[in-house]
Order: structure tokens, then C-alpha cells, then sequence
DNA sequence: ACATAATATGTAGCATGCTACAATTATACC
DNA sequence: GGTATAATTGTAGCATGCTACATATTATGT
């Protein structure tokens, strides 16, 4: 077995290739990927309340990743932040006027990635490969 | 379309778990994974020589990754590099003897996570996987 | 009520990826 | 042969991931 052929291998050769494609086109918006996918984490959970926990647990990232992220949000203002006045532990997280704004322009760029990224396969190709990940994902996890 | 199902985002959360999992392991060995994957592929082209360029075209990555890699890699006496008297532009790099030694317990490990990263898949899903990320990763490169 | 444990966030320092710019050497062309 | 171009490597600075340690607040147990 060929190095190059290995799942492993293969998935980090997909992953910085999406990440680096994404963060030329994000930067018009002055974004990265990763701080594209909070504001949209952001966007569709805008009826409840985000802590900065809650982002960790949804990404799967440990929390100096999260802060680090977070802070370059707030200070370029697509985020604001307060404390939570009930439980003062936790910081909860809002999108700034800046973060809708540029909301749409991303979410067509997203749509198209996702679209390109995906063709030539059919929908049962789509599901199929979801399933095989989610069974690789599973065990990894439990080593 | 839910954010934890589209493809780009589950591939980010395989690839920093198998990350993450891969250099707790590598750590007794003073390895990371990206550093282990240099010498296993040194390892695999012993009767070749191996430029800086090789690996960069081999890795798809840029060269200062791979200089900043390869600089820790020599730092620890894992390998060795000099100057190619043909050409003096090129730089090529060998296993050192450190390099050497580690090798088969590396490469044990390596088969049992491959091996436990593919549990409960048969051959016939493993080749199905492999087909379609290589049609997914054919798709992004082109944009 | 008070000590202890758990939870949430913060900081320091490192590895790996990137872009942008620079330096050196080899190649190509007139 | 000399100049322009290409190829290879190097450096600076940044974003995002991590571990390890620290701090503040809340929850728990006696």
C-alpha cells in the first residue's frame, strides 16, 4: 500500500486543499474559513443564546483554538461578546451587525463550493460517501 | 443542510481527530504525525535520492512547510541533508541512522490504525471510499 | 458554612499550514 | 558571453490547531 493511497493520507490532502481554496476566496470578505463557519454556526442558531463552550463542543476544537478564533472575530467586529450575567463563567457569543452583512455574498460562495466539490456524483454516491465517513469518524473516535 | 453534515466540514473533524490521536501516539517516539509521514516516505525511496522540491510535490505542500518540517526533523537527527554538487540550487535529504531505528515500531503502529480506522468496513466499501474522495479531491483541485 | 471538585475561560509556547518577498544558482536566448 | 527567465531554497509574519498551566466562578458534599 502506497502511502498516497491511504485514507488518511488522502483526507488531509482533501482538507488543506478545501481550506486553502476557501481562505483566497474568504479573503475579500476579510475572513478565514474557520471564522466563516462560526459566523455561520452563528446565523443558525440566532433564536438561542452561543457560549464560547458551546462553540468548542460543536467544532470539536479545544477552547484556546476557539478563543483564538474568536478574539480575531471581535476585534475585526464581525462578533460581539458579553458575559453571562446569570453564570459570570460563561461568555456569550453574538453576531455583530458586520457578521449579516456579509452573510449572503458567503452563504452563495458556500453553496457553490459545496455544489462544485460534489459533481459528478449522484445523490446516492453523496449519501453513500457520508455514511462511509461517519463510520471511519466513529473510529477513529474510539481509540 | 445541516453545518456537521456537509462533506468539507466532516472531513476537517476527521482529519484534526486522526491528528490529534496520531501525534499523542507519535509523542514517545519525540515525532509528529507530518514529521513521521517524511520519514516514512524517505524510508520508502531508499534508492532514490529525495529533494526538498520531491517532497513539497509529494506532500502538496508549499516550501516553507516543508523547510520548517524538515528543519525540526534535522534538529533531532532524524535526518540529514547537503547541497547537490550537480546542481547547488537543489538540497537533498536522507534518513540518519535515528531515523532508521525508529522505523519499525512506527511502522507497526501505523498498520494497526489503519487497520482500526477501517474496522466494520468491508473491501469492497474501503475501495468505495477511496473512488469517491478521489473523484471529491479531483473536483476541488480544479476550481 | 466551608472545603473540595467541577466548569468555563484565559495565557504561553509550540507545530504546521499559508502568503509574500528575497537570494542563489541554472537555463535559455540573443 | 551576457542578460533575462526559471527553479530551488530561505525568511518573516500570520492563522489555526494542540498541550500544559492558571484563574475565576459555580456546584457539591459533609
Amino acid at each position: 500500500m502506497h502511502q498516497r493511497d491511504e485514507i488518511g493520507f488522502f483526507i488531509k490532502l482533501i482538507n488543506d486543499c478545501i481550506e486553502k481554496k476557501a481562505n483566497q476566496t474568504l479573503k475579500q470578505f476579510d475572513l478565514t474559513l474557520s471564522q466563516a463557519r462560526i459566523l455561520f454556526y452563528l446565523h443558525d442558531h440566532k433564536e438561542t443564546t452561543t457560549s464560547q463552550k458551546d462553540l468548542e463542543d460543536f467544532f470539536e476544537v479545544t477552547h484556546p483554538t476557539i478563543i483564538g478564533i474568536l478574539n480575531r472575530l471581535e476585534r475585526k467586529e464581525f462578533i460581539r461578546s458579553e458575559t453571562n450575567s446569570k453564570d459570570k463563567r460563561v461568555k456569550n457569543i453574538f453576531l455583530a451587525d458586520k457578521g449579516g452583512k456579509v452573510f449572503c455574498s458567503m452563504d452563495h460562495f458556500k453553496k457553490s463550493t459545496e455544489q462544485k466539490m460534489l459533481q459528478d456524483l449522484t445523490v446516492d454516491q453523496i449519501k453513500e460517501l457520508q455514511s462511509l465517513l461517519k463510520i471511519v469518524y466513529k473510529n477513529i473516535q474510539t481509540f
